[in-house]
DNA sequence: GCCAACGTTGGC
DNA sequence: GCCAACGTTGGC
């Protein structure tokens, strides 16, 4: 095993650090960190086998085509800064693209580097009065640095990020359309339940699974039934 | 405003 | 490498 080999390894492992789990039953779910730190604990496995268990774990990663990305609607001042980012906000940018900034969660990261471009996205309004999905938008760039962590004025300033090895991207998105209803979280977490019981689409959504992601990835199946809501009565 | 869930940090 | 303390997210 050359030395150059592992040093690849390991920098291959950190860059994925708290990759998502990708496993869709919730019993199995485990992050890839953790399963390439097992793997790294057991001293007599090869190097071929860690590579193969980590392409397989990208492999599911890149089977997710859809996204739920969180922004708060309502005003709130965090270090002196308004964080209200609505879809109303989003309609007023310039051709109604924003660029997703102020990431700082491996996991939420991970998501937005794997998105790819004219992939579809729920705007979902978070920390309010009614947190609900509003709209879809596409990814119309993909990741970039985030040049905010480097900004020592911005509210997601980090300290510890390195210019010459940025930590932080973010992905450009325009406002597709608006929701034909706003779908609120109470209406999702009705099915899920359901669907927990008896099995359905939203079992295992990570809205409910992993709550506090603000940047998450949906099955294909997820996202279909979550569309289809919006012909739906309300619950 | 409270607080559960959970990611991060740092002492040992 | 463990884990207590701390900080953040976000529903309620």
């Amino acid at each position: 095993m050359s030395k150059r080999v592992t040093i690849k390894r390991k920098n291959e492992i950190e860059e994925n650090e708290n990759v998502p789990e990708v496993e869709l039953k919730k019993s199995t779910r485990k992050t890839v960190s953790s399963k390439l730190a097992n793997i790294d604990k057991k001293e007599n496995l090869e190097e071929v086998s860690a590579k193969k268990v980590k392409n397989k774990l990208e492999e599911k990663e890149s089977e997710y085509c859809f996204w739920l990305m969180k922004s708060e609607p309502e005003s709130r001042i965090e270090n002196g800064h308004e964080m209200k980012f609505g879809v109303d906000d989003l309609k007023a940018s310039k051709d109604k693209i924003t660029h997703w900034d102020g990431v700082r969660n491996y996991e939420a990261r991970n998501h937005m580097k794997s998105m790819k471009l004219g992939q579809r996205a729920f705007f979902y309004h978070s920390n309010c009065k009614n947190p609900c999905l509003v709209a879809t938008m596409k990814i119309c760039k993909e990741s970039y640095v985030d040049h905010t962590a480097f900004d020592k004025n911005d509210p997601h300033y980090d300290p510890k990020s390195d210019l010459n090895n940025p930590k932080w991207y973010m992905v450009d998105v325009q406002f597709e359309r608006d929701l034909k209803r706003y779908i609120p979280l109470t209406e999702l977490k009705h099915y899920h339940l359901l669907h927990k019981k008896t099995g359905g689409p939203l079992s295992n959504l990570s809205l409910f699974t992993r709550s506090r992601l603000s940047v998450q990835a949906l099955t294909e199946e997820e996202w279909n039934f979550m569309i289809e809501l919006e012909n739906k009565p309300p619950v």
